[in-house]
DNA sequence: ACACGCGCCTGATCGC
DNA sequence: TGCGATCAGGCGCGTG
């Protein structure tokens, strides 16, 4: 599933392939994906330039103006669960594809299996007011306001690790990578957690995140990046995934748990 | 303010 | 071409 690190890898390939691009046409074979009515995301896209991508999250944020910068308009989108937006030499829709854009002749589509995904047209590419309730980036947020989001949440801290409210980004594959290097049961009460112990935390939060964007992700169930290609980070994983088996660092067996209603792997003895 | 459960979706896998 | 049940999970929303 799409998180921190595989939207990143989308958007800095849109910026890429795009930038400058005027998008000459949008089709829509399932609507339902769009927040808004597809001819009034047409009439707000269509023939207007991509000028620039922003990420916040796992939320990305394109947006489009004239020539001279003008009438802007900003599309935000959001993969959740089995969201992928590529482009490839050739490729012919299958019955996922919901939205499709043509950038002078280039075709980028948006593929989503499980149509949990939305784009949706904002006003304001940096806050808009649908992300008024989303937390900081989670590769922006400097200690301090994140130790005062994290507060004296009572909740395990797998689940405030996931509550995007708090700082945003990490999913459920990251969260389980990031505890296990910080050597922090999922189950604890963030409450119970010393600041040290925070801090640990948060530094191997990014560190895993930036990890994983320097191998272009993580492909699990179906991410693939731009061009089409898995994500790499998969063989780097150290406990999702692998309930039952060895403890990368000290052999022993792997166990699965749930918190926060999402499958949690961790190790018995290196997490404590 | 915070914690928790449900619904949205479809494909893969499992049990019989 | 067996089929129904279960699981996977991000997020918005309703409830307590």
């Amino acid at each position: 599933m799409p998180e921190l690190p595989e939207v990143e890898s989308v958007a800095r390939a849109l910026r890429q392939n795009l930038a400058g691009r005027r998008l000459t046409g949008l089709e829509a074979p399932f609507a339902g994906v769009l927040d808004q009515p597809l001819r009034t995301t047409r009439r707000a896209l269509l023939d207007k330039r991509l000028v620039d991508v922003h990420r916040r999250g796992k939320y990305m944020i394109a947006s489009f103006a004239r020539d001279g910068g003008d009438d802007p308009a900003h599309l935000m989108i959001h993969l959740r669960m089995t969201g992928q937006i590529f482009i490839l030499d050739g490729y012919r829709p299958d019955k996922h594809v919901h939205v499709s854009f043509d950038f002078e002749g280039l075709p980028v589509h948006y593929r989503d299996v499980r149509k949990f995904g939305r784009l949706t047209l904002v006003e304001d590419p940096l806050a808009p007011a649908a992300l008024a309730h989303v937390g900081p980036d989670m590769l922006a947020v400097r200690w301090p306001e994140w130790r005062r989001r994290v507060g004296s949440r009572t909740a395990p801290i797998k689940a405030v690790l996931l509550d995007q409210g708090v700082a945003s980004g990490l999913g459920n594959i990251y969260v389980d990578e990031c505890l296990f290097l910080a050597g922090v049961r999922p189950t604890t009460p963030a409450a119970a957690l010393d600041d040290a112990t925070l801090r640990e935390i948060l530094r191997r939060a990014r560190q895993v995140l930036r990890l994983a964007i320097d191998h272009g992700g993580t492909t699990f169930l179906n991410f693939t990046d731009f061009y089409g290609k898995p994500g790499n980070f998969r063989r780097q994983l150290r406990v999702y995934g692998r309930a039952g088996e060895p403890c990368r660092a000290c052999g022993g067996a792997l166990a699965k748990t749930t918190v926060a209603g999402r499958t949690s792997v961790y190790c018995p003895d290196c997490q404590v």
